[in-house]
Formats: C-alpha cells, sequence, structure tokens
RNA sequence: GGGCGAAUGGCGGAAAUGGUAGACGCGUUGGACUCAAAAUCCAAUAGUAGCAAUACUGUGAGAGUUCGAUUCUCUCUUUGCCCA
C-alpha cells in the first residue's frame, strides 16, 4: 500500500466529530409516528478520566443505538453524571479544593475524552445529579414519598465506620470492614431517615417474573436479596421474675419445636431494658457490637451469649422449660429479634447449644438412616420427622411446616406468616456533597418539611471540610433557618447517592423540564429503558433501589404507562490486564516495563527483574491500568472500538492485549487499503454478469451480523467482519460486475458502520453514499443454497464429503456414495444394516 | 453449607434447533520482499504416527440416552459469582 493512501484517523475522526456536533446528528426528539428505542448505559461517576470500562460499557451501547437507529428506530441515547459522593469530597479536602469545582473539571475532562470515542450520544441531554437543576426535583420526589408515608425517621444501628466518619450500607461491609477505608466497621445509633422499601417487597420479587429480557443470573440475585420466606410467628410463654408473659418470634421451621433448647434474643431486644444496669450485660453488650451489623459477620463471628432468669415454655410439650438468653447472632430487624434454637437442625443453633452446655435433640432423621442422631454437627437437610409425637413420620420440611403451622393456628399458640430479608433503605449520610435532605426541626425536635416553594434547599458554598465529622451539622448559618417566622434547625445529613442514580432515567427524557423531575408524557413515550448496560456489580443495588423508586413514584397514581424501569438488562465483564511488581513488592504500571524475550519483564528505567502476577480487573490500586486517552491518540476511536469487542463475549471479562489493539489498528488500515481498490472497480466496470458468489455472502452476512447483533454476541459480529475483508480481498481477483459491488459494498458498509462510525462514514461518503441508508434487508433467495455438501458417516463417523444439488433424493445420493473412491474400502464386502437420511445434512451408514 | 454459571488447541474464543468440532483473532513456524530490519504479503498451525494419501485419539473425569453428543440426563472434579 502506498504511503500517501494510509488512513489518517485523527483527521477522519475530527472531521466526524465535528461535523456531527454541528448538525446536531444525535439529537433525540419526541415522535409518536415511530417505534422508540431507549438505549441507556449506566452513568459515570466522574473521578477524573475515564477508564476501559466505561470504553467498553459505552461502546457496546454505542453499537446498539446505532445500530437501532439504522433499523428505523427513534432512539434516546443520553449521557449524564453521577456527580455527588465521598470522592469529590475527599479529594476536596486533600486538595483544599471546593467540592463542586474538582467535579466540575472532571465532568468537563470526561466529557471530552467521551467525544473523542465518537458515541452517538445526545448531547443536550446531558445531565449531572450534583447540579441544583436536578437535585431539586429529588427533593420533591423526597416530600412527595414523606407525604406517602414512604419515607420515614428512627433511630437506628448503622455500621459506623470510624475513618470516613460515615455510615455505610451493608454493601459497603465488607469482611466487616468499611469498603473505602478497610476500618473495622462499628455498630452506633442513629437518627436516620428512611425510604419504605419493604413495603413493595412482593411487588419488587414478583415483578421480576416480567424481566424477560434480564439475565437470569441478576433475577436470582435480586430474589435472594429480598428473601422471602414462609414460616410463622410464636407467642412463647414465659416464666420468671421479670413482667414478661411472652416473647414473639419468626420461625421458617415450627415443625422442629420438639428440639426446642433455648430462645435467643436481640441483645437489642426490649426485654434488654431490664438488664440495662447489669455491668455483665453491660460488658456482653459491648463484645456484641464489636462485630459488624451484616449477616454475614455475625455468621462469621464467635457466638456468644448472656443468660436471663426466664424460661419460655414449648408450646408443644407445656411440662417443658427452655432457657432464654441474649445472643450476639440475633438481630432485631428480622422476624421479631427472636429466634427459638433448636440445635439438632441448625448449625449456629448448634455451636451455641455446644458452647453453653444445652440439649440437643434430634427430631429430623436422613431418608435412609433409620438410628439417626445428631452428634458432632447439625443435620439442616431434608428428612424425616422423629422424636415428635404428632409429626412423626412427617417428611421434613415439606409436609412437616405445613401440619406444624396447622396445629400452632388452632391452638392459638402462632400464625402463618411470610417474612422478607429486605429491609428499609437507610439513605441519611453524614456527608457534605450529597443532595440536602429537605427538612427542618424545631427545639423540640419535631419535624417540619421545607416548603415546596422553597426547594431546592441549595448546598452552602466555602464550606471548610478539613475537620472530622459532618461539615453541614457545622455550619451554623446554614443549619438555622426561619420558616413562617419561626426557627428552625436544617438536617445536616445528605442523601445517598443511590437515591441520585435512583430516576436519572427519568430525567433523561426530559431533562430541561423545570417544573418538575419529569415531564409525564414524555417519560410515558419513551419509558422503559429498552436496554440498560453496565456492570454487574450493580445488580441488586442500584437495580432494586431504581425499581423501588419507580414505584413510590408511581404509588397512589395510575397514570404511568410502566411499571418496571428497565425492560432490558445487560450486564458486561470488566476489563482487565496482567499485575506486574518490582523486587519489593510495589506494584508497576504497564508503561513502567519492558517485555525482553517472551514472558520475562524487566523495570524500563532500572532493568531490574519484574514479577509478572495474575491478570486482573484494571484499578489504580494495582497499577494494571490501561489509559484509554492515549490509546484513542495513537491508533484511533474506531480501532479501540473494534478491539474492545473482539476478544470476548461482551458479558465477560475480556483480557487487554497490546497485540490484539495493533491487530484492530491494522484492520482498520487494511479496510481503507481495501476499500480504495473497490472504489475503483465500482467505476472501471467489467462484466454485465450477475456476481451471485457476492450476492450470496453479502446476504449471508447481513443474516449473521444482524442476528450476532440481537445476542450480543459483539466478539462474533467483529469476527465476520474479518471473515468479510479476507473474502473481499480474494474476490476482487475475480472479473467483477460493478453494479452488484457497489450495491453489496453500499449494504456491508452500513452493517459495519456502529463498530466503525468515523472510518465507514467516510468510506460512505467517498462513494456518495452516506444519506438515509437503512439497515439491509436480507433476500431469501440468495440465502439459500443450490448446493449442499453432503456429510458422509459410517457409524457415525465422518468418512467423505459430496458435493451435490438441494433436496437429493436418498437413492440418488447413495448412488453418488457407491461411485465415491473414499468410500469403496468401507463399503465393499458387507451388507448394510440402516441408512439414515437427514436431509439436506448427511447419511449415515450402519454396516 | 445453599443457589446460579463455567470448563473446547500455546492463548482469547466459534459452533440456532443433537448432525463436518476448533470459525475469527493473537501467538508460533516457514517463505516472499529488503543490504538489513520494521511494515506488508503468502503458507502451515489440536495431538500422535506417516514423505504422503490417510488412520487413530480428542470439547474437565466417568457413566447413560441416541444411528450420531461440545450440545440432552446423572455422578464427580476444578473454578467463578451471589447468598449464608
Amino acid at each position: 500500500m502506498e504511503q500517501n493512501n494510509r488512513y489518517n484517523f485523527k483527521i477522519v475522526e475530527d472531521k466526524w466529530q465535528s461535523l456531527w456536533e454541528k448538525n446536531k446528528t444525535f439529537k433525540t426528539t419526541l415522535d409518536k409516528s415511530k417505534k422508540k428505542f431507549y438505549c441507556l448505559e449506566m452513568f459515570p461517576y466522574p473521578s477524573g478520566k475515564i477508564h476501559m470500562g466505561h470504553v467498553r460499557n459505552y461502546t457496546i451501547g454505542d453499537v446498539l443505538s446505532r445500530y437501532k437507529t439504522l433499523q428505523g428506530y427513534n432512539v434516546l441515547h443520553p449521557m449524564g453524571w453521577d456527580s455527588f459522593g465521598l470522592p469529590a469530597e475527599n479529594a476536596a479536602k486533600q486538595n483544599n479544593l471546593d467540592p463542586k469545582e474538582w467535579t466540575e473539571k472532571n465532568i468537563s475532562v470526561m466529557k471530552s475524552q467521551l467525544k473523542k470515542l465518537g458515541l452517538s450520544i445526545d448531547w443536550d441531554r446531558e445531565i449531572s445529579t450534583c447540579s441544583e437543576d436536578y437535585y431539586k426535583h429529588q427533593q420533591m420526589f423526597f416530600l412527595e414519598l414523606y407525604e406517602k408515608g414512604l419515607v420515614y425517621r428512627k433511630e437506628n444501628f448503622v455500621n459506623w465506620d470510624p475513618v470516613d466518619e460515615t455510615v455505610l450500607a451493608n454493601e459497603q461491609v465488607i469482611d466487616g470492614r468499611g469498603w473505602r477505608s478497610g476500618a473495622i466497621v462499628q455498630r452506633k445509633k442513629l437518627n436516620q431517615w428512611f425510604f419504605n422499601i419493604s413495603k413493595f417487597s412482593d411487588d419488587l420479587l414478583e415483578g421480576l417474573n416480567e424481566l424477560k429480557n434480564w439475565p437470569n443470573k441478576v433475577k436470582v440475585m435480586q430474589q435472594n436479596w429480598i428473601g422471602k420466606s414462609f414460616g410463622c410467628e410464636l407467642n412463647f410463654k414465659i416464666e420468671g421474675n421479670l413482667p414478661v408473659n411472652e416473647i414473639k418470634c419468626f420461625t421458617t421451621r415450627p415443625d422442629t419445636l420438639f428440639g426446642f433448647s433455648f430462645l435467643a434474643l436481640s441483645p437489642d431486644h426490649p426485654i434488654s431494658k431490664h438488664y440495662e444496669n447489669d455491668p455483665e450485660f453491660i460488658k456482653f453488650k459491648d463484645e456484641c457490637s464489636k462485630t459488624g451489623t451484616t449477616e454475614e459477620s455475625l455468621a462469621m463471628a464467635e457466638k456468644i451469649g448472656f443468660k436471663t432468669s426466664l424460661k419460655a415454655i414449648n408450646p408443644f410439650k407445656e411440662n417443658e422449660r427452655v432457657p432464654v438468653y441474649f445472643a450476639n447472632f440475633v438481630l432485631m430487624d428480622y422476624g421479631f429479634g427472636a429466634v427459638f434454637g433448636c440445635p439438632g437442625h441448625d448449625q449456629r443453633d448448634f455451636d451455641f447449644a455446644k458452647k453453653y452446655n444445652l440439649t440437643i435433640k434430634t427430631v429430623v432423621r436422613p431418608k435412609d438412616i433409620e438410628n439417626f442422631e445428631v452428634k458432632t454437627e447439625a443435620f439442616p437437610g431434608e428428612g424425616i420427622m422423629v422424636n415428635s409425637e404428632f409429626l412423626n413420620g412427617l417428611k421434613a420440611p415439606n409436609q412437616s411446616v405445613i401440619e406444624a403451622i396447622k396445629i400452632l393456628q388452632k391452638r392459638k399458640i402462632g400464625t402463618e406468616k411470610i417474612n422478607f430479608r429486605l429491609k428499609d433503605w437507610g439513605v441519611s449520610r453524614q456527608r457534605y456533597w450529597g443532595c440536602p435532605i429537605p427538612i427542618a426541626y424545631n427545639e423540640k425536635g419535631e419535624i417540619k418539611t421545607i416548603p415546596k416553594d422553597q426547594l431546592p434547599v441549595k448546598l452552602p458554598t466555602n464550606i471548610n471540610l478539613n475537620f472530622k465529622g459532618n461539615p453541614l451539622d457545622n455550619n451554623e448559618s446554614w443549619k438555622i433557618i426561619d420558616i413562617e417566622g419561626k426557627k428552625y434547625y436544617r438536617e445536616t445529613d445528605t442523601l445517598d447517592t443511590f437515591v441520585d442514580s435512583s430516576w436519572y432515567f427519568l430525567r433523561f427524557c426530559s431533562p430541561k423540564n423545570d417544573k418538575y423531575g419529569f415531564d409525564l408524557d414524555e417519560i410515558n413515550y419513551w419509558m422503559p429503558v429498552d436496554q440498560y448496560i453496565g456492570g454487574v456489580e450493580h445488580a441488586i443495588l442500584h437495580l432494586l433501589y431504581s425499581r423501588f423508586f419507580m414505584r413510590s413514584i408511581a404509588y397512589n397514581n395510575d397514570k404511568f404507562k410502566f411499571k418496571e424501569p428497565f425492560e432490558g438488562l445487560f450486564t458486561q465483564g470488566m476489563v482487565c490486564h496482567e499485575t506486574y511488581k518490582d523486587e519489593n513488592n510495589n506494584w508497576l504500571s504497564p508503561d513502567e516495563v519492558e517485555l525482553r524475550g517472551k514472558h520475562y519483564y524487566v523495570k524500563s528505567d532500572s532493568l531490574t527483574k519484574v514479577i509478572v502476577g495474575p491478570s486482573e480487573s484494571m484499578s489504580k490500586s494495582k497499577k494494571n491500568v490501561i489509559d484509554p486517552e492515549n490509546i484513542i491518540n495513537n491508533y484511533g476511536a474506531d480501532a479501540v472500538r473494534f478491539f474492545i469487542l473482539s476478544d470476548s463475549p461482551p458479558e465477560k471479562d475480556v483480557q487487554w492485549s497490546d497485540q490484539g489493539m495493533l491487530s484492530s489498528y491494522k484492520f482498520v488500515q487494511k479496510f481503507w487499503g481495501l476499500h480504495q481498490k473497490i472504489k475503483n472497480n465500482i467505476v472501471e466496470n467489467y462484466n454485465g454478469k450477475e456476481d451471485v458468489v457476492l450476492k450470496k455472502f453479502t446476504n449471508q452476512l447481513i443474516g449473521k451480523i444482524t442476528h450476532n447483533l440481537n445476542n450480543f454476541s459483539y466478539n462474533v459480529m467483529i469476527a465476520n467482519m474479518h471473515e468479510t475483508y479476507n473474502f473481499l480481498q480474494k474476490h476482487l481477483e475475480n472479473n467483477l460486475n460493478s453494479n452488484d459491488l457497489s450495491e453489496c459494498y453500499k449494504k456491508i458498509l452500513v452493517i459495519f458502520s456502529p463498530v466503525l462510525p468515523h472510518l465507514i462514514n467516510e468510506c460512505l461518503s467517498e462513494l456518495n453514499y452516506e444519506k438515509n441508508n437503512l439497515w439491509p434487508e436480507t433476500e431469501e433467495k440468495y440465502l439459500e443454497k443450490t448446493n449442499i455438501d453432503y456429510v458422509i458417516q459410517i457409524n457415525g463417523k465422518k468418512r467423505s464429503l459430496i458435493n451435490a444439488e438441494k433436496d437429493l433424493k436418498q437413492e440418488l445420493l447413495f448412488d453418488l456414495v457407491k461411485k465415491d473412491k473414499l468410500l469403496d474400502k468401507y463399503l465393499k464386502d458387507i451388507t448394510i444394516k440402516k441408512i439414515i437420511y437427514v436431509k439436506n445434512r448427511l447419511m449415515n451408514i450402519l454396516i
């Protein structure tokens, strides 16, 4: 290829990007005459620069958006910024900056980087959750939910991160430590605002069934998270020296009551107030508060208990008394903060009983062991009831639970009950950089909502962040306000940033609407999101919160034409890279190392040995990061887009590879060279013969690429593009029909354009093809095969291929088999037992 | 411990309905071009045996269903994720 024919991606990509911007090519408006497609990628947190994960996420979405546009849909493809959150506040503290300035600077950098990727985004719809234009509507929603009774305030134990001095959500606690700071999490009681998500538990669970285009694993995760369980509520009669007659408890296994050996209460159970002056109990409770509040940390921690003076009566054996304990593994907000212990069939109870020498009774035996007894560990499995009087012989748990509940109800000791694991969503954060909660309190601490016409409650500016604790709480001039001539104190907590992202998809539909967070007409047209694309790490919370928020907004309001916000969900995998360390165990970034020999790396500056670690998801802490901006500058956006889709299926992790990137760059170059040749061939008219081979290839290709796009098999689509290059390169050596070439090549360019928009638009425009393109249809006539390679098997093994016409009768094919030299040696002197003939596919001869 | 998924060449990965396993890419090897190198182009590339045609083995292991299994069923191993 001559040097002057080289494709200059810098010039071409610049040209198209400015053209798109100038012409507002991707601007979308509501048009009810057209079928819509809402394609949404999870919006980024403006951390500074885009990373490869963003490149992958947004490329996948962009390819889909461009594909749907070519199919004639009215496509909504917006972008915004999830711009409240801790990193800004931390960065601001460190560098003595304003979080707002820091955030806005990052947004402008990242926006220009995203533009360089050539994304088909309607930038007129850009939103940023930290702007007043956005959060004032959020405050309005908060007040509306408050009016509907879906928001409330209560004192609650929280996970307290002593380093970040903030409250953590359960899922931000990993192995008992803060996800960000790594500090050991403590339990602390605070007044918190809560969204009543648990009110919708059943509905959120049921709704999953309708989400046909969600990955099953995400639905399963949400299902587990909501955790619906069937069981019963029990009232245990209590004896002892305290004014306590009854303790309520929830259980899923009332059938094991004959194995009842202790009753365990949460250390926060109301009964604990009788012990609050007991020094032993205080010591015990102190010990408990060292464990976090997550179920996981509770399960890991050693079981400890505090024995009360109370006795509980077994409702099935009224002469039996068992001790009552406080125990660290019982949570106040699950069930009623009380569980009955059956050590024989629950490992936790078993551990507890061993420690405190409590009775361990066997009430269920495995199906195939007659004289079974629980000895070294609990037996929680399925089996047959034993030692349980009227329950004996029943299948546990299926029959026995139902029977036990029936009897308990009859005796008026218990009632059937459904319980959920899902807890209400605590949304208060002791942070500055978040959406202020539009609430104030009077001197007595009574709640006063901020009048709606006084919204937004703006964040104060010029705030001093450099001391510990909650910055807003320390800002007297902001905190103390006057409403209707009375003095009030503002709520100084801000909202969890998950609230911001729970409705941004609605805002994109009418981002400029000043009156309200959305325009009903607009969202009823655009919503639900047809395809939502993002990382699986948001599988539970963000998606569940959004599903809840949609329901809460629509609560007592029947004007919404949809219920679920995300019709389709796609979770993409991460971008990984090898990790490097020097001899002192310090992480090294890929550009600090050099390859010497096949697998031997050295440090570029000192030439000392580098230890190569496993490939892991790119992260700043491990320095195994490739900066997309450098890559775009060196290879161009089209090549990056092509590479990031090429190596692995989008739902799986992809390995960053320099060779792969280079090969994608070469593909772009090669394709441009091919384009020049084709251009010349189209001009020079060769012959008038129909080019059936080319037409068949093109039609099959359209079919394949359409199929692969519909199934997110983007890596296979890239393979199809390579195949196309290889085919065309060879095919150009033939005598060509310029009309057919022109027609087919145009179709090929159109179906390539979602992946390589700059290059392909340049190619189309060179041929004056760029206007009004639509996704090509396949022509049936060219998809049909006239000849088939029939597979001939002997006893199921492939022995020959026979090319013959389509729809060949078995006898005629067998005539050909007899003539086939390859098959001679197998068919000589034998008798044929049976022939299996699959039309247009194969013949299997059994001998 | 429970739930869900995965396992295919040196590597990433293809294979709609069971019907030619290994598409495509990377890497490797050989060749062309070049004084040389890079780039580019051509060819080979699952393993074993063979100059070759070809034969045998082969989709984590073992069984089963079937004329035929990467695909369906069962058991097991390893591994990933979620929950406990």
